[in-house]
RNA sequence: CGGGGUGUAGCGCAGCUGGUAGCGCACCGCGUUUGGGACGCGGGGGUCGGCGGUUCAAGUCCGCCCACCCCGACCA
């Protein structure tokens, strides 16, 4: 490492994520513009990621299946709002072979599409339905700024792709994937987030509506970190996606379509990092706990490592990282583990094989306080209970961070300072002309109008015309 | 695509008015170390972003090109 210190979250928050990111080996820059490569460590982060995901999906009747990285390029053109928003950022395959091809291939940037096409073939009554189908895969997007995990040409996801015999049931496919994404980010990431609805200007690309789950990162600009589009007959329509009914009716079908991208990852780095590195939340880490062993010579050496062994059985139901490289100093490795955000040390060394004790140092509190020393005995039970509550420390930090950052300003003045530094949550109109002028004005957009409503009805923060709903404007990633 | 910047060892940089490339970290070897980023000694590693020009001589001067980064427009 050329440099020990990160910079500073305050100093430069987009260095200090950068760097954080190369450093702590999540992620490198691949010799392709805008692409990454993710490390063992940062695939491991996905991995646990996406098998709380999938176990959730699964649970909800969704099975898994794999389609075609490329589609034909007039697939896209099918749905008028489809193209309009991907063309821009779509890349194409025009030679095979080394033959033109009779007709370009898109690289997909998702798979409305081509599940489309599919569907539409296997499809034919109601009897077939629902389709409850989600793939594990990237997509490709060529985005004109990028930045690791957040923004990359080439990015991994999930997209699920469901069709219904009826609005209300791809209206509830809808929101209960919202949920999971919400459930799975509060209680897994512990990130908290604002389940909410898009603004027509913010919405995907040929979609009846948007939902999306918003988080406010340490610097108080939002992501969205996770999406459930209701596509109501749209994409059914483009590619005639019918089935009989009971009585022998043709009908459309409903369909929805939702996702949860390696995005997620900078919004665990964004929320919970601090001036040391990463701080990862226990249920997702790659390593639970890390284990530096402590000793100066041969004899030393054999009396804690013989120890340590003990710890490892003991600790047999985490993931465990035993830091035994030679050379290195303890203190160097406390730093690496910082770095690495595992959420527990744990350091072993002579004097605690005397006292048979271990120390254990909480990650989400650096220096003496989140420092004890607990007996051997007993061990797992104590390794336990801290991983739950920094677990559950995590989320309360987060989410004190975000109500103490979002504001309801009551008029405009006050509406543009509060966008200069955190949430604004206002009476908005809804219109997208008025949302124009605010982006413009403060270079915020709505984020998502909150599913949770006060109720009542207010005036336009902008433009004073009546208003039904509250929403969020923040700056965002 | 517009504005700004940077390209010299894996990373961070120095290299002046041109004379044939160096420092710190990292890496390798040996030894001493190890409870908050250890130290000594020895070592390996470079078509100086590319092409062309000026010159006896170019990392250095000139021209063109390319790439990347930052700020906008696009976005999970």
């Amino acid at each position: 490492m050329s440099e020990e210190r990160l910079p500073t979250r305050s100093e430069n928050f987009s260095e200090w994520y950068n760097q954080l990111v190369l450093r702590s080996e999540l992620a490198d820059y691949a010799p392709v513009r805008g692409c990454m490569v993710v490390r063992p460590y940062g695939w491991a982060l996905w991995e646990n990621i996406t098998a709380a995901l999938d176990s959730r999906f699964k649970a909800t009747g969704h099975v898994n299946a794999a389609f075609p990285l490329l589609i034909p390029r007039s697939f896209l053109e099918r749905e008028k709002d489809h193209v309009e928003g991907f063309s821009p950022q779509l890349a194409v395959v025009t030679i095979g072979g080394g033959e033109v091809l009779e007709e370009p291939l898109v690289v997909r940037p998702t798979s409305e599409t081509i599940i489309g096409h599919m569907y539409a073939k296997w499809i034919k009554s109601y009897r077939d339905l629902p389709v409850l189908i989600n793939l594990w895969n990237s997509v490709v997007r060529w985005e004109l700024r990028t930045k690791l995990f957040l923004r990359t040409a080439e990015f991994y996801w999930q997209e699920g792709h469901t069709a219904h015999a009826s609005e209300a049931e791809a209206v509830a496919e809808t929101m209960q994937m919202l949920e999971i994404y919400a459930d799975f980010a509060e209680n897994e990431a512990a990130v908290p987030v604002v389940r909410g609805r898009k603004s027509d200007t913010e919405k995907f690309a040929g979609a009846v509506d948007s939902y999306s789950i918003e988080a406010m990162m340490a610097d108080t600009r939002a992501l969205q970190a996770g999406t459930s589009h209701n596509l109501g007959q749209n994409f059914a329509r483009a590619f005639d996606i019918r089935y009989l009914d009971r009585n022998n009716q043709q009908q459309l079908c409903w369909t929805t379509s939702w996702g949860l991208s390696t995005r997620f990852i900078g919004a665990i780095i964004m929320v919970h990092g601090d001036d040391q590195g990463l701080i990862l939340p226990p249920r997702l880490a790659p390593h639970q706990v890390l284990i530096v062993p402590i000793h100066k010579d041969e004899a030393e050496r054999a009396l804690v490592m013989e120890a340590v062994e003990r710890m490892r059985r003991q600790l047999g139901g985490f993931r465990l990282r035993l830091d035994d490289r030679e050379g290195l100093t303890p203190g160097f490795k406390f730093h690496d583990g910082e770095m690495r955000g595992v959420p527990l040390r744990l350091e072993i060394g002579p004097k605690d094989v005397a006292k048979g004790t271990v120390a254990l140092a909480r990650r989400d509190r650096p220096g003496k306080d989140g420092r004890t020393f607990v007996p051997q005995d007993g061990l797992d039970r104590a390794v336990a209970d801290l991983l739950v509550q920094i677990q559950h420390d995590l989320f309360q930090r987060a989410l004190t961070f975000r109500l103490q950052n979002t504001h309801q300003p009551e008029d405009y003045d006050a509406f543009r300072q509060v966008l200069e530094s955190g949430w604004a949550d206002v009476w908005w109109c809804g219109e997208a002309d008025c949302e124009a002028v605010i982006k413009e004005d403060t270079k915020a957009s709505s984020r998502v109008i909150p599913i949770d409503q006060p109720g009542g009805q207010g005036v336009c923060i902008r433009c004073g015309r009546p208003a039904r709903e509250r929403a969020i404007f923040s700056r965002s990633y």
